[in-house]
DNA sequence: TCTGGATCCAAACATACGTTTTAAACATCT
DNA sequence: AGATGTTTAAAACGTATGTTTGGATCCAGA
């Protein structure tokens, strides 16, 4: 393995670990085994490096399961937007630890010219199939609007494990770790089919 | 108003818009129009000023409409229920933008020794309420591990437009305001109190 | 083997930062 | 007014950090 890519790994986890002020360079190559010099050798300077992580650990991130496509199953949609919240809350309490994880919830918290990126290439087309997903399992009987508030609250109650672990850890000492994720999954899900079958009728209110 | 107080003010705005890290204490005094040993006179170094700048805000963010309780109705849970996530929602859309907001998403994506504070003292006693409205809002057929799952749902549903709003401004450009505070609520609340309605029959799976 | 470019390293440099020092300005009380 | 304790101001100190430098080392290709 090259010196670089020691550096990019290095900075990874630093960054993760403390994100890009408090992290420094020294730390960095120290832990790839590197001079100092090398940062501003093979990457311009630290800004250019962090914005290589980011993408490093974007390539990074789709890497395990693949994601569950519509595409797959277009005959049974409710039993693959289940797999694909399976999917999606298995793969944010994993990454939870992960730097990945933290590296895109400090870039939440405080965004850089390189969440546009990551929002773009990241983000957007894993929404998008869930909005597909969405869309097919309640029939089409959404307008665009509702689907998109569906799709925002499907990804919300996946992504409080992710966003609010630090907190939830602290609330209540059984909190929900990696070995929860199906439960949680097959929670989400049983509502969000629930709602579905009965978002057409609007009785109350 | 006393230079103590408006290095705590600077201080909160710096520290959310830069962090800890990156937030200078002689920005925070030019800022506050003091001089750089302020800082160090009034409070005791730097570390010391993050903390009390934490505790500040905490105590700011209560104030503004009061948390709906189950109490004030005890014969409408549901409504109550609705009117705590409606309270819940305009608060975080509300705070997204404020210093409070930023400061705690940060504490989230890096935990300090302060977020245990603030986890015993503003976050738990709001979690709790809505454990007891949502216990009610139910009728009581939730053991504690389902009424805990709901909450953390809810809870997520409304988190997301807070947490994931750096994100959700990338990727559809018409994307959730303070202005969609009610109508996001009320999505959530027909969402939370339709799956009371089944949470009981367990027919699929 | 010689050469030229690529890579690596030890040391130094410049600067920004948190903190300390020293003294002046101010306020309060007798 | 004078003494005393509190607050502010300017300057400097020590250190950590990003970056640069100049030369050593390595490694193909002629």
């Amino acid at each position: 393995m090259s010196t670089k890519e020691d550096i990019l790994n290095a900075a990874m986890a630093v960054f993760a670990e403390h994100g890009f002020h408090a992290g420094t360079v020294r730390d960095i190559c120290d832990q790839a085994g590197a001079n100092v010099a090398a940062v501003n050798y093979h990457f311009h300077d630290k800004t250019s490096l962090y914005a290589e992580v980011l993408q490093h650990a974007y390539r990074n991130a789709g890497i395990g399961e693949p994601m569950p496509l519509l595409a797959d199953e277009p005959d049974h949609p409710a039993k693959q937007l289940g797999a694909w919240i399976a999917w999606y809350v298995r793969r944010l309490l994993h990454s939870g630890g992960t730097d990945v994880g933290r590296l895109m919830a400090r870039e939440m918290a405080e965004p850089t010219e390189a969440l546009d990126y990551l929002a773009k290439g990241a983000v957007q087309p894993v929404f998008m199939e869930l909005g597909r997903l969405v869309d097919a399992a309640c029939g089409g009987s959404l307008d665009e609007r509702a689907l998109k508030l569906q799709c925002v609250a499907i990804v919300g109650q996946c992504l409080v494990f992710h966003t609010g672990r630090a907190m939830l850890e602290r609330l209540d000492p059984p909190h929900f770790g990696y070995e929860d994720a199906d439960e949680i999954a097959s929670h989400i899900t049983k509502w969000a089919l629930r709602s579905f079958d009965t978002s057409n009728v609007d009785a109350e209110t």
